[in-house]
DNA sequence: TGTACATCAGTGAACGCGCGTTCACTGATGTAC
DNA sequence: TGTACATCAGTGAACGCGCGTTCACTGATGTAC
């Protein structure tokens, strides 16, 4: 309660407003996002803003650290509300939640997963809140292993190079799996990007239907791809 | 070789400078290309670009077509090399040339098939050319139907809406297959994408040692689950 | 083949706008004694 | 509790740059007779 709680307790309030205002700049300017617009918005000089953020990059690293988080929050959440054992809904959870968040935040979709921004380098602590999801993958198949709930894989050879990148993979993200699961699991995750990616930047042509229900019975076939049972 | 060629094909040539410029600076720029960089590029002033091109939409489409054209001409060529009767062959260099097209032209591919150009509709010109390579893969799987090559999906219930919806995409692109191979194709297609995309956007983190060995076989897992033998 | 006229490419200046970032400053808030 | 000083948020002007597009123009190229 001391008094300079105040000052730091608004400090904190005003960069949620810039990240707040920020990210509804996104959804008609996508990447090209201009501070000046953000601060206008604010009713503030558009040099106050320096107050916050060094510079722009630095925003929109904040904007993608968020974004990251939010989806990350989002997964856990719905992965964690399915009873540990059904590996099968587990999985199904992530995918469906994946493709929920990304409906409801299309700039941050595109921000997080479409084409890099010209001139942008995202930094390395943008790396490991990206990861999250991932993570919940591998969690549910290494469970799903050691519950002897995963059909084995036709004993498909991989070749070499291939086989040293999945052990590679292995040692950052999936420990203690075989490389054809984790081989299955980027590709089934692969699967997952391309149909969300198609959806969110209308490459379906004509617009669908019912994305989610198509989502749906696709990521019960990527179940059976992957040998969850 | 009347007079009036010589300032028709000079027309046709200043236009393909203008769109090989133009394309280099996709590279950097990404699309929020500039016109004024073009023409400065070319050492023409800026408003020179106004006798070939109404604005700088109707250029970003010219490029968007040509690169579309560009794959699917591509396309056409690999999978036309490889065997009438090799329907597994002829879908895993579709795949594989996508990939290098990507892999050749990482600006074009973003243009194509990252996220939106913010304030850029895309008209109707660009569709057509956008859905050769998808009707490479229709007709692949249409042949391999006709000569009794394709094994039959176990038998799968699709949800009602979805059924419906690849009745409609049936009626457009996959004439005479049944829903769920069109099923399977939309699948097969967005595992296709969602690799190319993480290779080409950076999505895996580290970089991979041979990404194209990666998506051989993910090709040929695709294939067994189209049902391609 | 030569001449008068029409077409068209490219110029240069301008309009009106945007942007990120720096800098010296005012005035309010917080801290130490 | 009151006062002197330090910290910090926000201002306003400026720098130096970019952009797309319009417009009246010059001069070269092409066409009709």
């Amino acid at each position: 309660m001391s008094a300079a709680n105040v000052r730091t307790r608004v400090r904190a309030e005003m960069i949620a407003e810039i990240k707040a205002v920020a990210k509804r700049h996104l959804a008609t300017d996508g990447a090209n996002l201009s501070l000046r617009a953000v601060t206008r918005d604010m009713g503030m000089v558009s040099s106050a803003v320096y107050r916050y953020y060094a510079s722009r990059d630095e925003l929109l690293t904040a904007l993608i650290i968020d974004a990251y988080d939010d989806l990350g929050d989002a997964v856990d959440k719905a992965e964690g509300a399915v009873d540990r054992n059904d590996h099968r809904g587990r999985w199904i959870a992530v995918g469906r939640e994946m493709r929920s968040w990304a409906a409801a935040h299309p700039p941050e979709y595109a921000l997080l997963f479409g084409a890099p921004v010209p001139g942008y380098q995202a930094p390395q602590e943008t790396v490991e809140p990206g990861m999250r999801p991932l993570r919940v993958v591998a969690a549910i198949l290494r469970d799903a292993v050691a519950a002897g709930a995963l059909r084995p894989t036709p004993g498909e050879r991989l070749p070499r190079t291939t086989r040293e990148e999945m052990a590679r993979l292995r040692d950052e993200l999936f420990p203690g799996l075989p490389e054809p699961i984790v081989f299955r699991a980027v590709t089934a995750w692969s699967m997952l990007f391309g149909s969300i990616s198609f959806e969110m930047f209308h490459r379906y042509g004509p617009v669908l239907a019912d994305p989610a229900a198509i989502l749906e019975h696709q990521l019960t076939e990527m179940a059976d791809y992957l040998g969850l049972r």
